[in-house]
RNA sequence: GGAGGGGUGUCCGAGUGGCUAAAGGAGACGGGUUGUAAACCCGUUGGCGUACGCCUACGUUGGUUCGAAUCCAACUCCCUCCA
């Protein structure tokens, strides 16, 4: 029944993963004879991947898993010229300090999704600035710009969609299809690697590097595209309520990354299951027609397995419990955000916005003093009469912390010292 | 180099001398409904203060005026067209 020849590909297209490729007949075939290698780009424009870069991640792991091996490139030298693709307007240049410091924040993301190391199917991590610092412009454009044509880089969406709606794009910019086109063919080259992948924003991008590739090397490459993500109601993923959704522990607690997927709407519980788990596609199918408050226990598992993947089964665990004791009995989880506060304070009474500000659950006294008068602030889950209610010694329950919350879903406990 | 247009709150975007902490929208937060979902409805949305209030804010600096986001000058950054 498998329509597909390699375990590759065959997973690519089931779990939905596939959004364009240039032959995938071919790529299946060569696939499906030998161990391949495959290579996804990452540009370090912040310190950290979010869940919008999960799909790309993930597609890597499923490469090694079926027995190929995935290169992770990062863009130290792309990320100086920054990708036009999807962008309204160019973005601020980094310096090199700064995109190394990311680089290193993104590369604790990859050890967490795959196995570096030497073996055959052991994934690598290059960096393009090895080759594109040292690229010498004339040469370059002799060697390289000439099988570029302009009239057709135009033809891109990257550039076509700047120009048609008169935004402007710098020369640097219009260069970075020629860069990523020159990487691949690079890693081609080097490495034997014999496809990109990307999300299907790359598309340009990618197409460029095979017809390049052909060109320089005589070689052909392939290229694939997985679906640009958005939520069933249309919100782009790995954007929430503070912010992105960092894959880094240190910039988001594994118990938030928890409650993100928690979180996932009805209608998104199969196809992210399917992405961003493991499970065999049975059990998952199971799962998604699962109706009304039941598709809860779907969303539940897709949280336990999107977190220990990221974040080890430990901390997916822990994040469960707390969130079972938070929001199923009412009770104190331990991987709430604690704060100390002095035991004089509380005797004398602190007032509870500047408790709430205190405890990060407002950013300031006016967005603290809003929260509790539209009732939405909680001491011991009781809502507070007023905004100058005074917080003290007596509010401690009976484990000796005072609960905190802000709404039903942001809770903070208070200890003493 | 020349000509023109523009820089407003998280973002987009109104606003051409007092009624402007600044319309509208988006986003966000809170409440309701529910299932820690979506959709929908309601409220809030610069900072500080219990409150009368005070402070800071419309690119930057200075000026005109009783009074300026609004007028003037210089500077700066961005865009468009021409060369």
């Amino acid at each position: 029944m498998s329509a597909h020849k390699s375990e590759f590909i065959q997973s690519v297209v089931e779990r939905g993963y596939l959004h364009q490729c240039t032959d995938l007949e071919k790529f299946d075939a060569r696939a499906s004879e030998k161990s391949i290698s495959a290579y996804i780009g990452f540009d370090c424009t912040a310190s950290s991947l979010h869940a919008g870069s999960l799909v790309p991640i993930m597609l890597l792991r499923l490469l090694q898993k079926t027995g190929h091996k995935p290169f992770v490139l990062m863009g130290g030298g792309t990320t100086k010229v920054g990708d036009p693709s999807g962008k309204n307007d160019a973005r601020k240049l980094l310096d090199d300090e700064a995109i190394s410091a990311n680089m290193a924040g993104i590369k604790q993301v990859f050890e967490k999704f795959l196995t570096f190391g030497d073996g055959p199917t052991d994934a690598i991590m290059v960096n393009n600035d090895d080759w594109l610092s040292g690229l010498e412009y004339i040469s370059f454009l002799r060697d390289y710009g000439k099988h570029f044509s302009v009239n057709r880089m135009l033809t891109f969406d990257s550039v076509k969609l700047r120009l048609e709606r008169d935004q402007p794009l710098s020369f640097l910019e219009f260069n970075y299809m020629i860069l990523q086109a020159y990487d691949f063919m690079e890693l081609a080259r080097r490495m034997d690697c014999a496809a990109q992948m990307g999300g299907s924003d790359q598309w340009g991008n990618i197409v460029n590097g095979v017809d390049l590739t052909r060109r320089v090397l005589s070689k052909e490459v392939f290229g694939l595209t997985t679906p640009l993500l958005t939520t069933s109601s249309g919100a782009k993923m790995g954007k929430t309520a503070d912010g992105a959704v960092w894959l880094n522990e240190d910039m988001l607690s594994p118990y938030d990354y928890w409650q993100f997927w928690r979180n996932t709407e009805d209608a998104d519980v199969g196809r992210f299951l399917r992405l961003f788990t493991e499970l065999p596609l049975d059990e998952i199918t199971r799962l998604e027609a699962l109706e009304g408050a039941e598709i809860n226990d779907a969303k539940k598992v897709l949280a336990d397995t999107a977190t220990a993947l990221c974040h080890g089964e430990v901390a997916s665990t822990a994040a469960r419990q707390t969130a079972e004791t938070t929001f199923e009995q009412g009770g104190l989880g331990d991987k709430l955000p604690t704060f100390d506060v002095e035991r004089a304070r509380l005797d004398e009474g602190i007032p509870a916005f500047q408790l709430f500000r205190e405890v990060e659950l407002a950013s300031s006294g006016g967005e603290a003093r809003r929260l509790i008068k539209g009732g939405g602030a909680k001491v011991n889950d009781v809502a507070l009469p007023s905004e100058v209610h005074v917080v003290t010694t007596n509010d401690l329950n009976s484990d000796g912390v005072i609960k905190l919350s802000a709404g039903k879903k942001r809770h903070a406990l208070v200890n003493v010292i």
